[in-house]
DNA sequence: TTGTATGCGTTATCAC
DNA sequence: GTGATAACGCATACAA
């Protein structure tokens, strides 16, 4: 059961090198004040002895384990793992190691996510969860974890946060649609628990609407590609006339679902439906039509978080705020 | 920089109690053998002191990380991340935290991830990278570190392994094709870096061919969607006639490149192009035409393969090698 | 039921 | 240059 017990400790090396274990642990760190003779045997008996330093006591004596905490909902979408492979990359770079807390949709599972990270003394924390409110993750940052929040904003002395602004660029594109002539209504298709920058562009795409004195209309789907596809299949042919429309979807399975429901209804795509995906990644280009898409280049977003928490670490971070911005690419899913 | 300086103790919270540590102890890991009056004093001046156990500490004392280490190359792909998920589903119902190691097709790289593996104490550790030997992955054995490798065999005490068998299922899905007058030649795609189970796919392409006596083609392509679109339009538009043909590709990206390139060259698939692609994901439903695949959930792979771990980590395995079957799904853009 | 003492595997501050 | 020795924060066997 004990399944580490007979690991090798400094100790050993020591004793079976001849020498004190403070001896072996300047050799370890590569310090100098050791002879090149006794730095020589002890390499020899490490290597010997096969033995490896606990980072576990390491980091309990040095208060510094070399380990970022990240905090990301689920790890099964493609933005999300694009994220992920930012971080990772950077935090390699810089001799950090990951550890992942994923939660799913939860605020109380959210919330005991950070109590976790807490506890397992990370240098610092990489927060994407649309369940975490502004005090929630001031809580992390109360016990002075150095953390970089991504889409919330956070004031906070060992704190920074990447922000998107998604609203703008949304509102810009649908004004833009209604001057160069797009005659189509307009539906904003939601899904259950797609968190806050869902609910964001929602307000977005409604209050632009009331601005511009639009008919706009939102609708419930589910978050799944199969449920999409379906219900939509099912709206087109029962009413392939009343279905002439611009949907924005929140992601490209989802609206991909819409074209391909379309398509195989024998409506005309964009002819008679457009459709504008929300998060935007490789596959819009994929699919066809290819999709008309916003998006954000998420491991961009991943690497400059790792960046920041180094510097925020070494209490180095200048900028505490960064903006990025969400960027529109017309394909063929769209006529403007 | 001490950024963990102002950690309450437990010393501090038994102090300000009025009891000893050991009592604090008693009460965090909710042993008996406390008074109702004590434990909730105890409670409350945890409570009032925002006491965290640092799970260093108790790591090192109990010789327990509630840690397990997982080795992936850059978590980059949706097979990936899917594996990624699976595994974290599980660990969090168990208890256990993912701490990430990804490589990047280095064997150099791999093999000191390894080695970070053993130093940072995990509990046990899930690898899947094709870089990695099965003399390699034994390293982390011999330091007594439980083990499931994915996708290479492992031999060992506290080791257990998931094996795909995809080989046969293609052998038998490319003798099926001739049988039921499939007449196109078929062609493999290479990848540089694809890995071990690409290349054992490619083995048994050419070998159930050879067996056959059937001409067969390999061609090399970047494992990018663009450039593989771009390299296969130029191809379809030279020479359409030559370029019929059964593609077996690894990816659903590559594949939908080999998919889009022919139809915007003007070639129709399945008529003049057949593709097939080797590791489906869900996209495999989303493109158009739909793509036939052979697939493998990975997210019941990682829920697998951590349940392995935590019966193997209570020396509690007892088959050490499961399969996975990879399975065809016939869809549009294959005949037969 | 509660407190004392020791150990977990390192690093780091001293002496020598 | 090298070797004792005290932290680091906690668990636990043992004594009270």
């Amino acid at each position: 059961m004990n399944n580490l017990k007979d690991r090798v400790t400094i100790y050993q090396v020591a004793q079976a090198a001849g020498v004190s274990l403070a001896t072996v642990s300047r050799v370890i760190n590569k310090q100098g004040n050791v002879t090149d003779t006794t730095r020589a045997k002890v390499e020899a008996t490490i290597k010997k002895l096969g033995y490896k330093p606990s980072g576990l006591a390491q980091a309990l004596a040095t208060n510094k384990t070399t380990n970022i905490g990240v905090i990301i909902p689920s790890a099964n979408y493609v933005y999300i793992s694009n994220l992920l492979s930012g971080i990772s990359e950077i935090a390699k770079q810089k001799g950090f190691v990951l550890t992942l807390f994923t939660t799913s949709h939860s605020h109380e599972e959210a919330l005991s996510m950070i109590e976790k990270v807490i506890t397992t003394h990370v240098d610092g924390a990489i927060i994407f969860d649309d369940e975490l409110s502004e005090e929630d993750v001031m809580k992390i940052n109360s016990y002075s974890v150095p953390a970089i929040v991504i889409n919330t904003v956070l004031t906070g002395e060992k704190a920074g946060s990447i922000k998107f602004s998604y609203g703008e660029e949304l509102k810009r594109i649908i004004r833009q649609y209604y001057e160069k002539g797009g005659d189509k209504e307009m539906t904003f298709v939601h899904v259950h628990d797609g968190g806050r920058l869902l609910n964001h562009c929602e307000r977005c795409f409604a209050s632009m609407h009331q601005e511009l004195g639009r008919p706009y209309h939102v609708l419930n789907c589910d978050d799944s590609y199969s449920h999409t596809y379906a219900d939509f299949y099912q709206r087109f042919t029962e009413d392939p006339k009343g279905s002439r429309g611009y949907y924005i979807a929140y992601r490209d399975s989802l609206a991909s679902a819409i074209i391909n429901a379309a398509t195989d209804a024998g409506l005309s795509v964009p002819g008679d439906v457009e459709v504008l995906s929300l998060v935007g990644t490789k596959y819009a280009n994929i699919v066809r039509p290819t999709l008309s898409s916003m998006q954000i280049d998420m491991q961009e977003v991943g690497k400059r978080a790792m960046w920041m928490l180094t510097d925020l670490i070494q209490d180095n971070l200048m900028e505490k705020t960064c903006r990025f911005e969400a960027h529109f690419t017309k394909r063929d899913s769209t006529i403007v």
